[in-house]
DNA sequence: CTCATGACTAGCT
DNA sequence: TAGCTAGCCATGA
């Protein structure tokens, strides 16, 4: 149960400065298919530092703060400091997305 | 056991 | 692009 946010957590900070993902992908390459929510809980719970929340989205490239909320202009700033351009609270996916080179081997088969 | 709740998604209008 | 819906799944009341 904690071991399954654990294997999140621990994809999540193998996502390089200057990429990003949805919660859906990352809970993908953590080995869960359909366990977007999952990653949800994951980085709900987590106050680890060392995890890159903020290289986290929707699956449409746009950050899951609602605008008015705080973390929305953190998230955004934090982007921005790893050169990820941030347009209307939106990522292209396609040019700053995560590419996974070896999913299988980013973590043991455990 | 049922119900509500999320930093969600894919599909359809 | 925007909104809506059904499906998703662990967690807690």
């Amino acid at each position: 149960m904690i071991d399954k946010l654990e294997r999140i957590l621990a994809t999540a900070r193998a996502i390089p400065p200057g990429r990003v993902t949805s919660y859906g992908r990352l809970a993908m390459h953590a080995g869960f298919p359909r366990g977007a929510r999952l990653a949800v809980a994951a980085l709900r719970g987590a106050d680890d530092e060392t995890v890159p929340w903020h290289r986290i989205l929707r699956a449409d490239g746009r950050i899951a703060f609602p605008p008015d909320h705080p973390h929305h202009a953190e998230q955004a700033q934090r982007l921005r400091a790893e050169s990820v351009m941030v347009r209307n609270g939106r990522v292209d996916l396609g040019r700053f997305g995560w590419r996974v080179d070896a999913p299988d081997l980013l973590l043991p088969p455990d």
